[in-house]
DNA sequence: AGAAGGACGATTGCATACAATCACTCTGGT
DNA sequence: ACCAGAGTGATTGTATGCAATCGTCCTTCT
């Protein structure tokens, strides 16, 4: 396992923004969809002043946490619940495009084609968060695990990169934490081992075997998704709805066909 | 053929705004990449104060077409040139999610389930811009053929109703025009019937057989771009890889293997 | 001569103030 | 009773002004 070059493993910019804060506080429920923002209720929510909310609110929208009519005002949009399976199909092809990308650009780097700065970096920053996971799985708590597997998969594809990549993933783990909201911190259980195996096929830089287990990681996530959100339409992926079909009727508990878009 | 509803097809809103038209510089090469774009000069530039040319550096650089760096100032970005492949293969499957939705969408409406407002007026602008580019192409006139593509592809993600979907597909097209950049008006002929067929296909409510359209349509676009701006690396698909080789054998004129970013 | 330290200029970040626009309500008429 | 229209309040859109921060150049010490 190639870990050599060791030094403080410093961040290399961020800065808290207001967008962020928003954001955080949609996905995280605190701001229900449908609801009224006002840029001046957010400024004195947040403690600054309508500009930064402005600037905020513009990038969200973009993002599409936001809608926003001019001169009419901003809701929080509606969680896209009916994309969910669309939403993973795509997600499925930019992670195996970023697991294939991320082993490729190690072999090259194993061969001394290229060294960049940032690759050990994120490198020892996805060490660390395998290590931690392994040690919340260890105590039982499974909270966290979801935070840690969103930084891991984003992590692997700045591996990659590929900074156009790397911001569609990241806008689509957004929605795609979104959508599992609240409830759903036991997901990540049976798929987290599945991470240290996919790291060391890039570590092996075998491009092809990466992108075959994150192809099944992924698809596993989504199926677990749909199974128990029960979508309305069945998935476009015929494998995928066998496998819901299958999964729903052994675990017809959490399953509600009903609701088709959260709104307030 | 179905369109019946016939009403002043007027488009529901749109506001150009500062940031539609710094990315229209961008990626019309007005505005380099590298160039160093300061929000004092922009203001001046497009006739508007700094405030919301600060809101649409912050769309743009959500965006990626501005690296902004905190108290510094902001730059344009390189054009992702080595991350083509990826990006066209992150398409590939953004637009077969598109166009099955978008037919499915058609049979349940067929059927009378749904009956949306705005599917008549994106049919009916579909209609319009499939006739404008038979006009074009019959004149012999292939410039506006590359606009009036990216608009049927984005027309049909609208189709399918995920707003999700149609905004990532709308962020991958911009890019991918920016990594055609000047020169790409020709490409549009072989590839335009397709769309008339495609479109067909979604009338019919055929989701499978559209999919399989959009994926063939897609895959030949990327082939051509690939044979002819000659990537570093290979394609990850082996059938695009091996299609690229036999393209470029037969004529290897405007390959140019070195360059890899664009910079200024 | 080279390097460390400080001051200056340029640019961004933010707050306040004002203008433009829209939704809503209340009034008047038919 | 219902509809049309003007007025009003609320909210967004924009401009200007100031403070904070960073890069750079010059000075100064070793």
């Amino acid at each position: 396992m190639p870990l050599s070059p060791d030094e403080p493993a410093l961040p290399p910019l961020v800065r808290p923004t207001v967008q962020d804060a928003i954001r955080r506080d949609i996905i995280a429920g605190v701001l229900t969809p449908g609801a009224r923002v006002t840029e001046a209720s957010l400024a004195q929510r947040y403690d600054v002043s309508r500009v930064p909310v402005r600037e905020a609110l513009r990038g969200l929208e973009s993002e599409g946490f936001i809608d926003s009519r001019p001169h009419v005002g901003s809701r929080v949009a509606a969680i896209p619940v009916h994309d969910a399976d669309d939403l993973f199909a795509v997600r499925e092809a930019l992670e195996v495009s970023t697991a294939r990308s991320a082993a490729r650009r190690a072999a090259a780097l194993y061969s001394g084609d290229e060294s960049p700065e940032d690759w050990w970096r994120l490198r020892r920053q996805i060490a660390g968060l395998l290590d931690a996971g392994d040690a919340h799985v260890a105590a039982g708590d499974l909270d966290p695990l979801v935070g840690i597997n969103d930084q891991i998969h984003i992590a692997i594809a700045e591996l990659s990169g590929s900074a156009t990549l790397t911001r569609l993933l990241r806008q689509l783990s957004w929605k795609i934490e979104w959508l599992y909201a609240a409830d759903m911190q036991s997901r990540g259980k049976r798929l987290w081992p599945d991470h240290r195996v996919i790291v060391g096929a890039i570590d092996a830089g075998d491009g092809e075997r990466a992108a075959a287990l994150m192809a099944a990681h992924v698809r596993e996530s989504r199926i677990g998704y749909l199974s128990r959100y029960g979508i309305t339409r069945p998935s476009s992926d015929p494998e995928v709805a066998a496998a819901v079909r299958q999964q729903q009727g052994g675990a017809p508990d959490g399953a509600r066909p009903g609701a088709d878009t959260v709104g307030a």
